[in-house]
DNA sequence: GTCCCTTTGTGAACCGGTGCACAAAGCGGG
DNA sequence: CCCGCTTTGTGCACCGGTTCACAAAGGGAC
């Protein structure tokens, strides 16, 4: 899933932590919502759902913003941690594909809030282009790379068919794109230098599935099932 | 063949191998789709985006499934990694919360295609109860135990808003689901033996903003920011 | 059967991340 | 100012996972 991402150096920041920071900074939110000015490594973690031990080793490594004896200032800590993950500053993002899942996420207003702008939505098909969607005009994917340029876009997320992502892929990169979201099933090949995320809903399932049938294995016994190739298989 | 068979296959496949397994299967059928015999750990890895060794190891937990000098023989390998993962029975999945991801979800058949099959779409919302989408009629969310237990739903996907998904997530593991996919942005409170998995959107983002951030600070020479709380701060 | 070539399966070193346990540090009370 | 309580920050042991490198195994040629 995580190619490339950087041997975290100058600072130095983990990639586990980094991956767990947006967690603490919504749990944090929400203390700071009800008007919490402190909390300990113990509340904070038991809301993000990690333990204490963790949480401050974590933190440790964006500095010694704790107070021994007290815990961490909230609304201290969330501009630490924003500014570490550059939430201070506002990030152009692109949604190529405005299908079913495009279109969710042009209206998902959960990422919108903190930091992120959809400045851009692009398809192929002719079909949708024009039509307007959470308040954007979609546009014809021949824009792509004067929009990405006029724009700033510095995030694209690929909402494509499996067929188009790596031709998006390879246009965007080109285009100066660094940052891409895939939600698209396939291995998408990128030059060193680009990161890449990857939301695969099947994948998800198909590891569920895996630990459902070892708990429904459990109960019944562990029952050895046939290891043999079945005679007559067809797929 | 059988030899080995103990061993590896017998006790935990690794976490880390569990969820590489689905990536490998998709390539594969990518290669029997294209009437490939035989594939090589070294061609299967590039097509998969992995190492070869790792590959070799992940695929020995299951068994030993190759051919020395040879290779794997595709189709069987898909056989055997379907088996392992459960995909060789169907799983009834439920949609909580039709919203546009609930939506976009019930009309991806990326799933739908390998042992999934979507057995109910619930919702609070009346307005949207009685809907059809997806072929499927939308239920009122008060139908949820009858419709787990009617339909052998085992695996269900929060697509709720953050507010009501623990709740939910409560409501489903009373009925007896043991595996939930989580699409709301919030940290669930499970009892031990449920497995949750999380997709969350706007931590991907995050993610990416912090390495896009880094890269770009290295480009401008890695000026230092501030370090210090800023005078006047309103959050 | 023997030799050579290819590719698997795995022992072992290595690496990043986790969790424990505790010394250091700050605070408040007397 | 000192004491005792709380909570941070971290050294260290541990663990799962990755990677390397190679012996073992199979196939084909002759």
């Amino acid at each position: 899933m995580i190619r490339r991402l950087s041997q975290a150096r100058e600072r130095g920041i983990p990639e586990a932590t980094v991956a767990r920071l947006p967690l603490y900074l919504r749990a944090l939110n929400g203390m700071a919502e009800r008007a919490l000015a402190t909390v300990s490594s113990e509340d904070l973690a038991v809301a993000a759902g990690v333990n204490s031990a963790k949480l401050r080793k974590d933190l440790s490594h964006l500095g010694s913003y704790g107070t021994r004896g007290v815990g961490y200032d909230v609304e201290y800590l969330i501009y630490q941690i924003s500014r570490e993950l550059g939430l201070t500053q506002d990030w152009a993002v692109a949604i190529v594909g405005v299908g079913n899942l495009g279109r969710a996420l042009a209206n998902y207003g959960g990422f919108v809030s903190r930091g992120f702008r959809i400045a851009a939505l692009l398809d192929a098909d002719p079909e949708v282009v024009g039509d307007r969607i959470a308040g954007l005009n979609v546009e014809h994917i021949d824009e792509l790379e004067t929009v990405i340029e006029r724009r700033g876009v510095s995030i694209v997320v690929l909402a494509t068919p499996a067929a188009a992502a790596q031709r998006v892929a390879d246009r965007v990169i080109a285009a100066g794109v660094t940052s891409i979201l895939n939600f698209a099933p396939v291995v998408l090949a990128v030059p060193e230098g680009v990161d890449i995320r990857k939301v695969d809903l099947s994948i998800e399932l198909q590891i569920l599935a895996f630990h459902e049938q070892r708990k429904a294995d459990r109960m019944t016994g562990g029952t050895a099932m046939a290891e043999e190739w079945p005679e007559a298989v067809d797929l």
